[in-house]
DNA sequence: GCACGGAATTAAATTGTTTATTTAAAATTT
DNA sequence: AAATTTTAAATAAACAATTTAATTCCGTGC
């Protein structure tokens, strides 16, 4: 029997060795991208004392104040006791706070302090910079490329994870 | 002063509406394409027993038994101290366990049993169903693209992660 | 008045990183 | 050759993100 990847057609060697890989090499492949992606967005945050994961919920508090928990959740693609967990994290740190909504009593509203919003610009800078420097070589249209198909298996994956 | 994203030059609005998005977009794009990713395998994954990130551990034995942690580690592209603890649930599971070399007395060798064998085929599965419905839609030149991309990222990163 | 639903939270399990410790092999020095 | 230093591999401990399942609290409707 022979191994399951490489010796499909061996077409014709044009590009590269992108010959064998498929779809079933995906999880692996954006796994890890990820994971140096957030490692080395972790190291750039330290120096502000944030963690790769807080970044998002700064940003989008600068984007739109006084959001609740669970449209932060929403927004950034995380379920809601994550964010419950970082937001409590992040209000002893300093960058939130949390105020009680006087209309409904179920909900909480989350705004960000003097010092988070001093953060802002930096926390921009690091994410952008770790893209940048992700992107290193490649031309404008194939980082749009990459992020249309990321925006596409996103979106084939978000129903999968909605249902039940 | 205008709003950074979105007033870029709105060239022809030819494609789709990816006008203003660059490099700086990657990182929130490929996390959470891998936080969807890792939800969905971790469900799918979850009849074996097994959690998202012990897959790779299997399938990376599975190819070729006997190895290391450190080198699980470098080929997982995770730190050393992640498959230490990695390695010990799963023996704990029932899915590998360790034996010392017997010619350096430093090395641990992590030996798939027979619990983690019938694994296989059924972890693989599951891997490439998550790459495949994450591709739904795509061609099979796009996936090869995607896959290019994530490749280029992750060599563009590396560097970063290791240097110091 | 009491049941149902939604929002937030708590609890428990795991991966992941960084920093620091242990133990064994290698290299260097005396 | 023996002792000391250095390097390498595995592990331990501490901190954060993430998910699922279960709880609490409040508002609405029957």
């Amino acid at each position: 029997m022979s191994k399951k990847k490489g010796d499909k057609k061996a077409k014709s060697g044009k590009k590269k060795d992108l010959e064998g890989l498929s779809a079933a090499d995906l999880a692996p492949a954006i796994t890890q991208a990820a994971r140096s992606m957030r490692t080395l967005l972790s190291r750039s945050l330290g120096e502000t004392g944030l963690y790769a994961g807080q970044d998002g919920v700064i940003l989008m508090l600068a984007e739109e104040d006084g959001l609740t928990p669970g449209q932060l959740a929403l927004r950034l693609g995380v379920k809601a006791p994550t964010m419950t967990r970082t937001i409590g994290r992040m209000e002893a740190q300093g960058f939130l706070e949390r105020r009680a909504d006087g209309m409904d009593g179920r909900l909480t509203k989350v705004h960000l302090t003097e010092t988070g919003l001093q953060s802002v610009e930096q926390i921009g800078r690091s994410v952008a910079d770790c893209g940048s420097l992700a992107a290193k070589g490649l031309s404008d249209k194939e980082v749009r490329t990459l992020l249309k198909l990321l925006r596409t298996i996103e979106h084939n994956l978000q129903p999968a994870l909605t249902e039940d």
